[in-house]
DNA sequence: TATCGGCATGTTGTATACAATGTGTCTTCT
DNA sequence: AGAAGACACATTGTATACAACATGCCGATA
């Protein structure tokens, strides 16, 4: 079976992560072990595991003897996720346009032109333009070449900026514009010069921290 | 008593992680839950769950049905979190200069203040002088006011840090200097200049790693 | 003699049972 | 009627027992 994994743990680990990051578990909400474990079909102690797993991604809060629910984040609590989040990759973007193999960086040519074409072909902008930005994002963070930064990128701070980001619905033209940017980064990366790629990603990044922003608060108006 | 926690988990993460920190678990050394559980008298459950809690926090590696191993760093890994580190904390630093309040600011003044005095007056120079270096550094992480950042660089990072700081010796002269970077930084927060004071924290915390890797190559040459 | 395969051992992974702690409700007193 | 205390319940924390897997050794075979 290909669903198959080397522990039952790890794979509870893995189905509560994207139920978490697809809303279906939403913020707030109480994890029972007892509860888990009869849905997943296994003891209990698995399940104890794959919580923990999930607090130390700080995507649940763990309280001792009073059980864990999944993280609710304050405005404040993301922006300074964002915070670093913006310093991190900007940083991996200066490192990459140093250390791209020619080869990489071709290959984010070509990934870049995919995107370009399937805008320009109207296809769907919902969930599949998502799935396009963060491969862009992951492939430059790939190309930092300092696995620690990876992983605190993809690891740590991914899951809980793309939990936020799939309960507001992506915004109107944002994606060509996002094109637009991601095209000069790519030149810019392309060309070695580390200081521009910087200064394009640091940009792109607060640009859509202020579009989610804005969607957030007007949701809270709408509410 | 004030040596008990909460839970049996926590008391022996703790424990195991300043084992870990302070060398007397060499890396690369297994850990054995059933030697651990006998060696602080509770069962293997608890000390599953304080190994689980060390993997996350990159202390250690686990392997699925093979067991754990405090890990040991590559110096090429070791180079990767200096670099991380690096940006993390001269952010933390600009973020400082415009967001501690007055009443920290004076309390990181003392604090350098006394280091001063501690440094002038010939006190020991080995454990307490790293100690007091260690807190310089926290203030001014405190002092972004940024919970995230905070969490990354006092608890993933600095644990795998110090555990390579404690093995090598504190070298030679250091110290003075340092404490003379100290006092700049010190000043451009007190005079607000949020751009100075990333830059002189950046170039304080390179100096500190070139140090660290010229130890590390002697280190490796005398051997 | 070297290499491959199978077996034994010890380890980790999981299930179950019991203990300890937090939470909610009900009663009682002011 | 409101608040405080105690009790019962449910949930998590821990110990023990069993199952599954990996590692190392030994013997057999080329």
């Amino acid at each position: 079976m290909a669903s198959e994994s080397a522990t039952q743990a790890e794979r509870i680990f893995t189905e509560l992560t994207t139920a978490i990051v697809r809303g279906e578990l939403q913020p707030g909400a109480r994890l029972s072990e007892q509860q888990l474990a009869e849905r997943y079909g296994v003891g209990r102690v698995p399940v104890r595991e794959a919580i923990q797993r999930l607090e130390a991604r700080q995507l649940v809060v763990r309280i001792p003897h009073a059980g864990a629910r999944v993280v609710s984040l304050s405005l404040a609590e993301l922006r300074d996720i964002y915070e670093v989040r913006l310093e991190l990759e900007s940083m991996a973007c200066r490192l990459a346009a140093r250390r791209m193999t020619e080869t990489e960086i071709a290959e984010l040519q070509q990934l870049l032109a995919e995107h370009e074409n399937s805008i320009t072909a109207g296809q769907e902008q919902g969930y599949y333009q998502q799935a396009g930005d963060l491969d862009f994002h992951y492939r430059i963070i790939q190309g930092s070449h300092n696995q620690r930064l990876q992983q605190m990128l993809c690891g740590e701070l991914y899951h809980l900026v793309r939990m936020y980001r799939y309960q507001t619905s992506t915004g109107s033209k944002r994606p060509i514009q996002a094109l637009r940017e991601h095209r000069r980064i790519v030149e810019a990366i392309a060309s070695r010069d580390a200081e521009l790629a910087e200064l394009l990603m640091r940009r792109h990044i607060q640009l859509s921290l202020t579009n989610l922003e804005n969607r957030v608060a007007e949701e809270e108006r709408d509410q």
